[in-house]
DNA sequence: CGGACATGTTTACACCGCTTACATGAGCCT
DNA sequence: AGGCTCATGTAAGCGGTGTAAACATGTCCG
């Protein structure tokens, strides 16, 4: 064996053009919704082409996700390395939505459109966000990060913030929510975050 | 006028018989995805018939939805008319989310789907569910009912807690998130909410 | 009673995911 | 070097979709 994919045979690694292909149509229409067709075509291949690399479309989504998943993580954190304390949780928050809202498309495919959850890539991306929040919110208890592994209540709260910030994109997505300017947006999710993160109930 | 619906025409109220049709195919297969086709064979009519009372499949799906979201507050408040305190809001949300696992498809249609905002059915459904969890949420803080409406840790929390169980859910229904049992699932929401509200963040 | 018009049907187009049968050309083996 | 094999790509086609236009029908009103 010299490399994982053989490049050099007809096309040349054509599954990660596809990818690119697909890549490539979400930037330029952000809402797009990939059909294995148009991807096919971008890459300048027959329609037929994507089957001999990918069992189906959701496979092709799932490679595409993959890299939407990487994405985030930078995204995330480039906002805040590591977070400590409620408003670096907060900005992870919004990073999170801004992301979401940047690029729905790629958003989608990585969260909804029924998205086979058994894909190693997808399990492997949704541990990799929980650990990242789950560090954050350990810092932000006082926790060590040794033993935020087994806080029970770290992870309770690390996937409390991951939905919220999830729901929230979700609601801003989907026009349930709405803000006149990406800063106003990005100031609304901040100020739900710490809302529930500094409320005293009865 | 008499009836809004002018009953005795050809079908006898087609609008009707096809979000009826359509609720019959998720009750069915509570994953379906709606075909404006499928619908349209479901109530015994031609395929073209739905555009004569409906726009497009959007508008069909929004009519659906929007029972969804009366079913939906029925549901909530079936749980717990009047929330107040910590353990009545999660258990709003272990019902929400309860709501999305049993019916994914008519939840998808409600929230996900490119899902046209600007739809009044689906204005008020959110205003309505807004006002609902903003209640109990006063009540939880010890505001007056009246005084919630003008007060923005409410409204924040309010939002906040919507996005969570409405994250939530759609983790648990994109398979982000998984539980043995609906019972652990609860357990799991409960744990999750109740682990937002009570933590002291540094 | 007769026409107008809302309602429903037929037919058609363009697109989709996916399958099958066929063409091609790169790389290995003798 | 020459030939075989097999992964890769193509062409054609099936059944499905949303949507539009032209046509048929039956109800209600003047």
């Amino acid at each position: 064996m010299s490399s994982a994919t053989p490049v050099g045979y007809h096309h040349g690694d054509l599954p990660a053009a596809l990818v690119r292909a697909a890549l490539e149509l979400l930037a330029e229409d952000s809402n797009a919704e990939l059909s294995l067709r148009a991807v096919a075509r971008r890459a300048g291949v027959s329609t037929a082409a994507p089957y001999r690399h990918f069992a189906d479309r959701m496979a092709l989504l799932s490679a595409v996700a993959a890299v939407g998943y990487r994405e985030l993580l930078t995204e995330l954190g480039k906002r805040n390395p590591k977070p400590v304390g409620v408003q670096d949780i907060a900005d992870l928050a919004a990073a999170y939505v801004e992301f979401a809202v940047a690029q729905p498309g790629l958003f989608r495919v990585m969260f909804a459109e029924g998205c086979d959850p058994t894909s190693p890539e997808r399990v492997a991306a949704v541990s990799a966000i929980n650990e990242y929040l789950r560090g954050g919110v350990a810092r932000s208890l006082g926790v060590t990060e040794a033993a935020a592994a087994q806080d029970d209540q770290s992870a309770a709260l690390a996937t409390g913030l991951w939905a919220t910030a999830h729901g929230l994109a979700f609601l801003y997505l989907d026009g349930k929510l709405s803000a006149d300017s990406s800063a106003a947006r990005d100031r609304h999710v901040r100020t739900v975050v710490s809302a529930l993160a500094s409320t005293e109930w009865r």
